[in-house]
RNA sequence: GGCGAGAUAGCUCAGUUGGCUAGAGCAUACGGUUCAUACCCGUAGUGUCGAGGGUUCGAAUCCCCCUCUCGCUACCA
């Protein structure tokens, strides 16, 4: 008996790297809810997959010496392997290399082209690499990419551009009137004030700087912009054709619900609107940017090896810790965090403490007492009542709960349940009825009660553990249950055996051990990857100048005397700087990096003959000049030597 | 600078339309218990509910103002 269809995504992973536990938490989130709307009866469909175009994986291809696509195959490879390791149930896993996407992406586009929503033009401007994007000189943020941070170059490139404007209203007449589409709500208002009601801007959606992308068909200089190709994964990869498309498609779309992280909402919830609406296309029924896992302990980083992956968390506390970690910490609305000490925390005190030894006890008892066989005498007490009802009632709590994709809740919901049962053993104390052989009925039936209970909390826990609710009904002998058979307390065969031997489910950590553990870990990892002590960085290489061009720049020393920060600006400071007899006002963007205090001063690098402009209201007169690291730190330039105010570099 | 969110126990947070001594989990202390993975159950807490002012019989909750944090965005030579 069906509810209908249930058609998912996550977005598709970049294939530019391995991905770390934060990236991993949003395939386990949507398994979470795919599994669950699947024992809820609906028939899901669940797609996930892969984002592999662009010119970054082409740089890092040619760095590897190989091509993009075998570079795209192997991280993919990686990619998926993850989330099979971590039982993530897609149904599919589309990759943008797919041969039937390259070809539908290609008539999107001609079909944009033809009906007028795409035009030719040309785009003049900064080109940032790794974001593939463009922006006037006006945008950047130190002459650097205001995304990324990253290195610019100047770049003309004639390109097309989508006409976003033309369904601008449409869309937030939709916006409006479907106030779930874009959830949590908060990031509705976001997009609203941001983009949508001071007018949309055309859409670059072609490149030419690059060729790992898809060509346009007709027009083989230029390939599509990678969001333009990775969007539309979520109708070519259930059967979308520009020329009539497959029943399945026809089941399936509009999708029911697209999980993202919020960095890309944007996309999701303006362009990709979009497009469909060109297409003709229904659009998505929801689009949740759920929050970030970050790490505890600073932030994840490569260069500090301290980047925790799935597979290795895996190793520490197994697939279902891991998958119980990620649900069970991250919050509706902000970022979680992930630490080595919570998961310990978390594993001793809810997965080892309160329903593993649950488990255990229950089992040791029955066996104990009655060799295992569980039997309802059906002496009740009053006391029972009450554990009755918080398990019949936790399915409903549970479902409330998912029906607003609050997964960290549902859980919580569930192991309310087993803390209930282990308070309802400590109120009938069995071992206490042990003792009166008169009572053998009455501990027959509360154990018969107990392991009933577990079976309804197994069953609930199915969806985001599914190896352990395995293993639970494993040990009690019996198998996982349909939501329907949760509506009656007491379907656990009577006279059943449970088994003599249980397993422990979840065993008890010590911090300590942990800590050493990982640190180790990351040790050798250190090792591994620190093939020069000193990091260094490559940054794009720019054109070749002429001595002229480089002569026609002054450099000098100048003194910091006087500094102030500019009050509305949060990166700016403003210097008074001394060169030679003169003083110029400078203003930098290194508010973040240097105190307006510790400025004064300095002698510092100062590019002098640069046009004045004015920045936040301030006249600036020259550019302080700084070395800026990988992760964006900026260090001022000041000569080895002592050197006069004014001195020339040259 | 614009828009928005937030500041509650040691930690993570919940507090519906203003209403009885402000809650939960974890951690801590004490007590109980022994079937179990030294586990489970109970009790106890501490809180100037970010600062100040106002409305009200009554404010964590509504209004004003301030401080700080965060998100998106603009600007950032």
């Amino acid at each position: 008996m069906s509810k209908g269809k249930y058609y998912m995504t996550t977005a598709i992973a970049y294939t530019s790297g391995k991905p770390h536990i934060g990236n991993t938490y949003e395939a386990i989130l949507a398994d979470a809810i795919a599994r669950y709307k699947r024992k809820d009866g609906y028939d899901v469909f669940f797609q996930t997959g892969t984002d592999e175009h662009g010119q970054k994986i082409e740089i890092k291809a040619a760095e590897k010496g190989i091509t993009p696509k075998e570079f795209v195959d192997e991280t993919a490879g990686v990619i998926k392997n993850i989330w099979d390791l971590m039982d993530v149930s897609y149904d599919k896993f589309i990759r943008t290399t797919d041969a039937d996407h390259e070809k539908q992406v290609q008539k999107i586009f001609k079909k944009f082209y033809d009906q007028g929503d795409i035009y030719k033009g040309a785009y003049e401007g900064m080109y940032c690499t790794p974001c593939e994007s463009f922006w006037t000189t006006s945008q950047l943020v130190d002459g650097k990419c205001p995304d990324c941070g990253g290195d610019v170059k100047p770049a003309k490139e004639e390109a097309y551009f989508f006409k976003m404007s033309k369904y601008a209203d449409r869309l937030i007449e939709h916006i409006n009137t479907h106030p779930e589409f874009i959830q949590p709500v908060s990031r509705k208002n976001e997009m609203m004030n941001n983009f949508l009601l001071p007018g949309l801007q055309d859409l670059c959606v072609s490149r030419t700087s690059f060729k790992w992308g898809i060509p346009v068909d007709f027009d083989e200089n230029h390939v599509v912009y990678v969001w333009l190709d990775a969007l539309t994964n979520y109708i070519t990869g259930i059967g979308f054709d520009v020329d009539g498309s497959n029943e399945m498609y026809k089941k399936n779309w509009p999708a029911d619900l697209h999980l993202i992280g919020k960095d890309i909402i944007r996309f999701h919830t303006i362009y990709w609107p979009i497009f469909l609406m060109a297409l003709g296309e229904e659009l998505p029924k929801q689009i949740f940017g759920h929050p970030w896992l970050l790490q505890g302990d600073g932030k994840m980083s490569k260069s500090k090896g301290n980047v925790l992956y799935a597979d290795d968390l895996v190793d520490f506390f197994g697939v279902d810790a891991v998958r119980y970690f990620v649900l069970h910490e991250m919050p509706f609305e902000n970022d979680g965090v992930i630490s080595w000490e919570l998961m310990v925390e978390r594993m001793n005190s809810d997965l080892a403490n309160t329903l593993g030894n649950l488990v255990n006890r229950t089992i040791s008892m029955s066996n104990k007492y009655f060799g295992g066989v569980v039997t309802d005498k059906g002496v009740t007490d009053t006391m029972d009542e009450d554990l009755k009802a918080v398990v019949l009632g936790t399915p409903e709590k549970v479902a409330k709960k998912m029906d607003d994709l609050r997964v960290a809740d549902a859980i919580t919901e569930i192991f309310t349940l087993f803390k209930r049962c282990n308070k309802y053993i400590d109120e009938t104390e069995p071992w206490v009825l042990a003792k009166d052989e008169a009572k053998a009925d009455r501990l027959s039936t509360v154990l018969y009660n107990l392991v009933e209970s577990i079976s309804f909390g197994a069953a609930l826990l199915e969806s985001f553990m599914p190896s352990t609710a395995a293993k639970i009904v494993a040990q009690l002998n019996t198998s996982l249950r349909s939501f329907e058979e949760m509506n009656t307390f007491g379907l656990y065969p009577n006279g059943n055996k449970v088994t003599e031997k249980p397993e422990i489910l979840f065993a008890r950590l010590v911090e300590k051990e942990v800590l050493e553990k990982a640190e180790a870990m990351f040790e050798a990892r250190k090792e591994e990857t620190e093939e020069p002590a000193e990091p260094v960085i490559d940054i794009e290489a720019k054109e070749e100048i002429s001595y002229d061009d480089f002569a026609k720049m002054q450099f000098q020393v100048g003194k910091i005397i006087a500094c102030e920060e500019v009050k509305k600006s949060k990166k700016l400071l403003c210097s008074q700087v001394q060169i030679g007899s003169q003083v110029k006002q400078i203003v930098s963007g290194i508010k973040q990096h240097y105190s307006a205090e510790e400025m004064v001063g300095k002698k510092v690098m100062v590019l002098v003959n640069l046009k004045p402009a004015t920045l936040a209201g301030v006249v600036s007169e020259g550019m302080l000049l700084c070395a800026e690291d990988a992760d964006g730190n900026l260090a001022l330039v000041t000569p080895e030597k002592d050197m006069p105010a004014g001195a020339e570099i040259c």
